[in-house]
DNA sequence: TTGTAGGCGTTATCAG
DNA sequence: CTGATAACGCCTACAA
């Protein structure tokens, strides 16, 4: 492999100027230039990145911690990352968790050795105060409502949304109201729970600890929850469903078994996929691309922000 | 930054012996080890992985080349792959393509800059000889069949399958049989229009490109697909589906639109997905997950192979 | 068992 | 404009 020494050795100048004209830096004549730039066209150089790195103390790589990466709602995020991280010439090393909390302090590891220049964290695992720990070896940007002057976030209010929706249940009649989330764990997940509670005490409603279930990731857990609303002496007449793709499978499988939606019982969506469109379930759209490409930028940006997005309830035929 | 240096200073020892611990090596004095350790401690080092990286010539980083990341079919092949890299304590670094060739060659720059030690492409949009021009700088892996003594492939035998899959639609009665791709060009495409024209002919039928059809990759394109065979004068008796996503697309826009499944049109799909269970569509199952983590044996192996992977038809109620 | 010294390939500083 | 030379932090012959 030839080296830069090398190449100054056949233009006949030196290192530094190899290097200046490498980067694209002013002040080399024009002779001289081109005598380097032929002895790299000659040797077919190829600049070893890792010296760069270790010179310059950074990578252009940008850690993604996720538990699946077959998941669309984490598939949507890690499209807009990664839309921004090719814009900006940055490259992105996947950390896949399932939520395994030592899988994220790999990633953590990774920031600490310099290797990964920030981390964005779509769905965290470990203690908050672990993350801060890390702040000192460089940024690290989180996917969950947090307001914290010292990370950024992008998040949608959870509270808020969920809030909304049950009313929206509440106003068409609904009073038996259950939910399926991913896990029970998780900023999230209870900020939900909170939302929930305060609508149940709101309304001097009942609480129904199985109304809530969680476990739900993919299409085929639709069949899951059905199949437990079916064990239950006064099941929910309506649903609200931690995405799309689980959605569809409920309204699959209630096709299947003959229960008439939205008369048996009603279901809201998330993420407003094309699945949702297709099969006319309403849905709450949350701009997940749009997201995932300021999560980056706010990973490569050197001040912190704490951003909020909206959603937007789409009416369709499943309520 | 406390570096190895000021390591060997605080416990009274050369880097060398400082190295040697840091890397478990053998022939270090229990003292010597211990003061090292407690050095360590109480400094908060942390190893400077590029240094590592430039000093060792590796970087325990492999690349993942593929065009979505969102779509099912590759979102397997990741999960397999990203399983064996945790177990071997290796990174991955995704590049996403969307098929564009500049993105597939900027992975292989990496390659040649030592930022990767691999490069596994799940799709190939480059022409194969500028492949083989970069095997030089590292292992690079296939997933398309394609025997070679220089390159390690894991694919199955698309024209074998597509074959089987054929004569068990004639077999059926079908003899009007069209078939949806993601995309037109692509090794596994040539070989899927090989197998299709060969049948074609070995049973005297008629070619009607409007019976090949591309673009096929999400849920939602199966309206696509339906919208496009009600224009048709002819319209074909049966269909192979891509991948289960578009298949179960199709199957809804049909409960849509009260087209008959199987009576009027047969479906099967690809990969055996759970949807495919859920909704009762036959499907040839694609060991997707097991082949991923193959190609990354591959991609941490020094020796070449080519492997085969076998496939199986499940029959239920869609044709 | 231990340590010295040179090398990995760049970038950055600073004097000319 | 140009070029020595010193970082960057670690690994590893080789010598002791």
């Amino acid at each position: 492999m030839t080296n830069i020494k090398e190449l100054a050795k056949m233009a006949g100048v030196s290192v530094t100027t190899v290097s200046r004209v490498l980067n694209n830096h002013p002040y080399v004549s024009i002779e001289k230039r081109k005598a380097v730039l032929e002895a790299i066209e000659k040797s077919n150089y190829q600049k070893n990145i890792n010296a760069v790195h270790l010179s310059t103390g950074r990578t252009q790589l940008i850690g993604v911690v996720l538990p699946f990466s077959d998941h669309p709602y984490f598939a949507l995020l890690l499209k807009g990352i990664a839309k921004k991280a090719l814009e900006n010439n940055y490259k992105l090393v996947l950390f896949q968790t399932e939520y395994l909390e030592s899988r994220e302090l790999e990633a953590l590891q990774m920031l600490k050795q310099k290797q990964i220049d920030s981390l964005i964290i779509c769905s965290r695992a470990c203690d908050l105060s672990v993350i801060e720990e890390h702040l000192l070896f460089g940024p690290i940007v989180l996917c969950e409502n947090i307001k914290s002057e010292k990370i950024s976030t992008t998040f949608v209010n959870h509270y808020k949304i969920f809030q909304e929706a049950l009313e929206y249940l509440y106003q068409k009649g609904h009073r038996e109201i259950g939910y399926c989330i991913g896990r029970l764990t998780g900023t999230s997940s209870y900020k939900r729970e909170r939302a929930y509670r305060d609508f149940l005490e709101k309304y001097g409603l009942p609480y129904h600890s199985e109304y809530i279930m969680d476990k739900c990731l993919y299409f085929e857990d639709g069949e899951k929850v059905i199949n437990q609303i079916k064990q239950m002496d006064t099941p929910p007449t309506a649903l609200l469903v931690t995405n799309d793709q689980v959605a569809a499978g409920i309204v699959i499988c209630c096709q299947k078994q003959h229960i008439s939606i939205p008369d048996e019982i009603s279901i809201i969506g998330f993420d407003n996929e094309p699945i949702a469109k297709m099969m006319n379930i309403t849905s709450i759209e949350i701009p997940l691309v749009e997201m995932g490409m300021n999560l980056f930028l706010q990973a490569v940006s050197s001040d912190i922000s704490n951003k909020e997005w909206s959603v937007k309830l789409m009416e369709r035929e499943t309520v």
